[in-house]
RNA sequence: GCCUGUGUGGCGGAAUUGGUAGACGCGCUGGACUCAAAAUCCAGUGUUAGCGAUAACGUGUCGGUUCGAGUCCGACCACAGGCACCA
């Protein structure tokens, strides 16, 4: 009996000095890219879940590799981010000493998981050579419109001291931290992803991913079709435009709301009601996000004074202010119909306004009616259905210029400016004479000095950082300012994968043709917790570059698996608080990495995960055992088995679809039951060829130890470099078959039918059981059905 | 409130997409080997009844479609995730 875990060291260092894994882009095999999301060098150690992401796909980019693919397979950091800046203001030390001893540790435990990936293309996005076109993409965008700076009010998070992009704030808090982020007005820089929103949608159809992740970036991006409606109002010149999905109630406008923070508040409202509407404004500027979007809440709102002309009816109608119209959607201000909307029926009844009907169905005089139903009250819609209302009133609206139809989203531009310094700097210069001035190309990288205090204070360590800080405007050659803030870590992620096949690329950030060739990405595997961050801005990052001529193809991600979550095993979520926490490098000294991996793809539905169990895991060490015992009853025979044969060939079929699928653990149990067909030999002696086709539908899944056995029985290295064995169709077809007989849908018998069994036949042979004949006698038969090589049901009465 | 998932033995999980529910594994029971134990091997193992052949019941609940439903349809319950005054 080996010890696993030093033989699978030994295979290691011997791959490493091989180069095995090494990516020929030159190759004639037909290209497979297959990539996980890289990770964030944290001080911990790898856990479980790296474990479970990176371990199991490796078996299935071992598997395409075996298979034919030219495989390319390449790991990185995602280096930058809060972490490390937060370590240095407790310890002192220096992000960059304390990520790169991180990246260290991290890329020996990886080299221990035994996967397949070629260290050559290895990305460290903290580098020079990489943020330095991190910055390059900002450049890019920004002279093509597509980032631009704002004064807007941006969600703030005191902990973190920073600002976050709307996907970082998970109800109201923090994604990081956790704390209740607050609203700050500050002129933060944005990438405009608004652009790419239809884009971004309608190719979701394109793509190969679960529909659940599809799904949250359709909600995330919120389309809604309606269309503007302008409003005049009365005695003045002012006039304002609502967003509307429902334009067909247009008749049963009685009223509209604005936003409170909307600048044409204060230019409307009447003398008598100044003090009201201000007092209002300040409360609401005063409540938290949280409290204010609270469903449950009671309407609150103030009248404006002011009043608009209904554009279809010319009847006046007073404007209010509320809350519960948001700044930041639509135009911030609305129509309100509230005899057709909860939140306008509930305002209208607790301020007394008029509430008409303008579909039929309902009682209004109880609730909103919110259903469908034909038009009434309105004029030239009455009678039409909601489709045919919309359509008309949309040619109504803009014949006569009152507005025109439109389509609205919820996504936002992004929101890229942090008040860190552990990011890359964003390459802008502010001079007082030419203003926003972009780095030049050639002054790039803009490098991030090593000399700073991290003190959180709400301001970039950078900004006191004097040396960093002045420069001279490429312009016009005066003494200027650098821009303080740094870049989203996310923004470093959105394009890591563009580098990776031209890692090394001093002159670019990727060679157009190179990655034409090796993207898109074929298989991308990750948390699902990206979903609206990271899978979305990718996107739009190649969606850009692609509009700019740098790329051709659409889309990052053709293929995307989301792996589950490994739980403690008490069935709650691993964390150290709960200490229910299993590390895997302990398990890794004892049984070895292909038995941890081994129990990672066995014991769980992928995509699903599980609570850990320790038993799950010495089962799969028995079952290595087992195939290391096979090895040792090998016989040079050319002897061959018909039921070996049969489970072996019917076997692969299925491993082969399995693998496909990321169903790991039905794989694996194929060649368990392969294996214990097998297991019934062993005293005689297993012929060669058995061992050997054992081994390799094994190989991926156990990388060290069938390159530890494939050597054993006498082979030449690499088991890697060989094929995947194929099933021969001609075991698959079953000249006999045992099926079974139903009387009227319940099982009772089974029988052996022949392939070239007539369907009277079978149905003759259904008869003879026992049991049987039990059930049918005495009772009429109605029918007999007969599905080839499945069943047999008698219908009787 | 809305959207999306999930619900199968003591446990992890299967089920060719409408065709023998519970593959494979864990655990458990009995046996072999052993002075004994571990390891290994063999047999059994959904529940209930029966010595047994076998029968009844059984995939969250209730109903439906069908010769036949874990799978399809309708209503509901529970859990998880996402969105949430989005006009």
């Amino acid at each position: 009996m080996r010890n696993f875990s030093e033989v699978e060291k030994k295979w290691q260092k011997r791959w490493e000095r091989d180069h095995l894994y090494k990516f020929d882009p030159n190759s004639d095999k037909k290209k497979l890219y297959c990539l996980e999301m890289f990770s964030y060098p944290s001080g911990a150690k790898l856990h479980m879940g790296h474990w479970y992401n990176y371990g199991v796909t490796d078996t299935w980019a071992r598997f395409k590799r075996m298979s034919g693919y030219n495989l390319f397979h390449p790991m990185g950091f995602d280096a930058f981010g809060l972490p490390a800046e937060n370590y240095a203001i407790k310890t002192g030390i220096h992000p960059a000493i304390s990520t790169d001893k991180n990246i260290e540790t991290m890329e020996k435990q990886l080299k221990g998981i035994g996967g397949s990936w070629d260290w050559d293309y290895e990305v460290k996005t903290c580098k020079e050579d990489y943020y330095k076109w991190t910055q390059w993409m900002f450049l890019k965008l920004y002279e093509h419109g597509l980032a631009y700076k704002k004064e807007a009010p941006v969600n703030f998070c005191p902990s973190c001291n920073t600002v976050l992009a709307n996907e970082q704030v998970i109800s109201g808090a923090c994604e990081r931290c956790g704390t209740m982020v607050v609203r700050k007005n500050m002129s933060q820089w944005f990438f405009k992803i608004t652009d790419y929103a239809e884009e971004l949608l309608n190719d979701l159809d394109k793509l190969d991913w679960p529909e659940r992740t599809k799904n949250l970036q359709r909600n995330w991006i919120g389309r809604s079709e309606g269309a503007y409606v302008t409003f005049k109002v009365v005695d003045s010149d002012e006039e304002f435009t609502v967003f509307t999905t429902r334009c067909d109630t247009l008749f049963g406008a009685t009223y509209c709301v604005l936003a409170p923070e909307l600048p044409l508040v204060d230019k409307i409202v009447t003398d008598e009601q100044k003090s009201a509407v201000e007092q209002y404004k300040l409360e609401a500027s005063r409540q938290s996000e949280i409290e204010r979007t609270s469903t449950t809440k009671e309407k609150t709102g103030v009248f404006t004074g002011a009043y608009a002309i209904n554009p279809v009816n010319h009847k006046k109608i007073p404007i209010w202010i509320s809350d519960y119209v948001l700044a930041s959607y639509g135009t911030g201000a609305i129509m309100a119909v509230p005899a057709h909307d909860e939140r306008d029926y509930a305002f209208a009844k607790k301020f007394d306004l008029d509430i008409i009907p303008v579909l039929e169905g309902g009682d209004i005089s109880k609730e909103a009616y919110v259903g469908d139903g034909v038009h009434i009250n309105s004029g030239f819609l009455d009678g039409l259905n909601k489709e045919d209302a919309i359509n008309k009133m949309c040619s109504y609206l803009e014949e006569n210029d009152y507005g025109k139809k439109t389509v609205t989203y919820k996504l936002r531009d992004w929101l890229v400016s942090r008040q860190r310094y552990w990011g890359a700097p964003i390459p802008i210069i502010y001079c007082e004479d030419c203003g926003i001035v972009p780095v030049p190309e050639e002054d790039l990288p803009v490098k991030l000095p090593m000399d700073v205090e991290f003190t959180p204070d709400g301001e970039s360590p950078l900004k006191k950082c004097d040396s960093f800080m002045h420069c001279t405007c490429p312009k016009c050659g005066k003494p200027a300012l650098r821009e303080a803030d740094t870049l989203d870590t996310f923004v470093c992620s959105s394009w890591y994968f563009l580098r990776y096949p031209d890692a090394h690329n001093d002159k670019a950030p990727f060679d157009k043709g190179i990655i034409n060739k090796v993207l898109p990405v074929d298989k991308y595997v990750g948390g699902i917790e990206h979903a609206c961050m990271h899978l979305l801005y990718a996107r739009f990052f190649t969606k850009a570059l692609r509009d700019m001529g740098y790329l051709d193809f659409d889309e990052p991600f053709l293929s995307l698996v989301h792996q589950g979550t490994i739980l403690g095993p008490d069935g709650e979520k691993m964390s150290k608080s709960k200490g229910n926490t299993v590390a895997p490098d302990p398990l890794v000294e004892e049984y070895g990495a292909d038995v941890l991996r081994g129990y990672l793809m066995f014991g769980f539905n992928y995509v699903d995960g599980g609570p850990w169990t320790d038993d799950g895991i010495v089962a799969i060490n028995k079952f290595y055992r087992k195939v290391e015992r096979l090895t040792e009853a090998l016989v040079e025979s050319e002897e061959r088995y018909a039921d070996i044969d049969k489970v072996l060939h019917s076997s692969l079929k299925v491993i082969r679809d399995n693998i496909e699928k990321f169903q790991f653990n039905t794989s694996m149990a194929k060649i368990m039951e392969y294996t214990n067909v097998l297991v019934k030999y062993e005293k005689e002696g297993i012929p060669r060829y058995y061992i050997e086709q054992l081994l390799l539908m094994l190989a991926p899944f156990a990388p060290h130890l069938t390159e530890e056995f494939w050597e054993a029985i006498g082979n030449e290295y690499s088991i890697h470099n060989q094929d995947y064995p194929m099933y021969d169709e001609k075991y698959l077809v079953e000249t006999e078959k045992e099926i079974a007989v139903q009387v009227n849908g319940k099982v009772r018998a089974t029988i052996m039918i022949s392939v070239d069994d007539s369907e009277d036949m079978i149905k003759e042979k259904a008869m003879q059981p026992e049991n049987v004949k039990r059930f049918v006698e005495g009772k009429e038969i109605v029918k007999v059905i007969v599905i080839k090589g499945k069943i047999v049901n008698i219908v009787v009465k």
